[in-house]
DNA sequence: TAGATTGTTAATCGATTAACAATC
DNA sequence: TAGATTGTTAATCGATTAACAATC
């Protein structure tokens, strides 16, 4: 059974949230705080916060609040960053390129063992450490070291063909740029995280479109 | 006031969604459709789909079903997606340069107007059909040229600056990838759609760990 | 001890699902 | 007309907020 079957993916979703602004407290050389007083600063309730992290257990005490450092520890320990899943990243397009270049693996949760594509161009080129290695040798590389998650930075096409053989070869974890629907075809056997960034773009027109066309009112009025 | 006021960040969140998977249908040549088949594929309940649908008007027909296309274009015209807002990049780093290659902003509601970056290094190197222009210019082409959003992928110590100082400037939409917390500052007076790639990775750290817990008890059972 | 603040239960609110009359 | 499926109201479910006793 997973270590926290009933906890809802809306409460597992602060959770990055809670530990990032734990960090900055903890950098700030903040000690302790009330979930009064980490509510104003996160733009959260109080009672949220208590509420949200007594699914994991009891980290305050009563008439002093939370240890900053505690908190952000056991956060830590929740989402297990210190466990390192070994991943690869597959397709070394710009934004692949762009999330080997900037993101902090390590400290995520994360190891990134290689980096794939089948671009012949591509191929041998040096991202960091990294050389991006052919696709072709994709499953004799599951074979041997075993990653458990990808980062999908490949088109919607090539994806179907790509994740059946991830799966196949025991990756359970995907973070997914593309817009291929994994969770349909497989369920809950894999572990996705979605990235839309086009419907996010999307959103965002609806909003601004909204918000200018209430300015303008204002403006008539 | 808002065209759509009484409307809910769930609902509005899946409207994208919606038009993904009605531009897929029309791309196959499928003409109508009903909720229940439509909710069979996008994944969601047929009621749920009639009733988001009826925030906006009634664009289906009894004993028929949706129409595809006029659905489509009906909620493209929801989003406002031919309005087009003016919208300038700022940071041409990886991120800003994979943004710039892959985004496709005139399909969703977007015009790019220019890209700016305070590096030497970067200024006048050319993405597609923009160079990078100078920060130090960006008062000035806020004053000609009235972008109303803005795409962040700067730093996050930039950001304050930068964004005061482009809200000043009359822009009124971000999509912010920095961790920089727009909304706490600014209210209701932007609108703004936070990509939080760190956070994203995190949350699919804790899901594959509980997955592969799970798994590993399945076969010491 | 007195004050403060948690952990937790109860109340409220919102979102999703179910049901069905309206109608194409 | 009969069958199908919407639009819409009512019921359920889940998540957030409020309240307060426990306790540091």
């Amino acid at each position: 059974m997973a270590k926290y079957p009933g906890v809802s993916p809306s409460v597992t979703r602060r959770l990055p949230r809670y530990y990032r602004f734990l960090g900055e407290l903890m950098k700030k050389g903040v000690e302790r705080i009330s979930s009064r007083e980490f509510a104003e600063i996160i733009g959260l309730t109080a009672s949220q916060i208590r509420q949200d992290l007594n699914c994991f257990g009891g980290f305050g005490q009563q008439g002093y609040g939370y240890n900053v450092a505690s908190l952000h520890n056991a956060i830590g320990n929740i989402m297990q960053l210190d466990q390192k899943t070994p991943a690869i990243l597959i397709g070394a397009g710009n934004l692949g390129i762009a999330i080997t270049r900037h993101m902090e693996f390590e400290k995520r949760g994360f190891q990134l063992l290689a980096i794939f594509d089948s671009n012949p161009e591509i191929i041998g080129r040096k991202i960091r450490e990294w050389a991006v290695q052919d696709s072709a040798g994709l499953d004799a590389f599951c074979k041997e070291h075993q990653p458990k998650a990808a980062i999908l930075c490949i088109p919607r096409t090539a994806a179907p063909a790509i994740v059946d053989q991830l799966v196949r070869g025991g990756v359970r974890g995907f973070w997914n740029f593309t817009h291929y629907d994994l969770t349909m075809v497989y369920g809950d056997s894999i572990a996705v995280e979605n990235v839309h960034l086009g419907d996010s773009l999307m959103t965002l027109s609806f909003y601004v479109n909204e918000l200018l066309e209430s300015e303008q009112e204002k403006q008539t009025t």
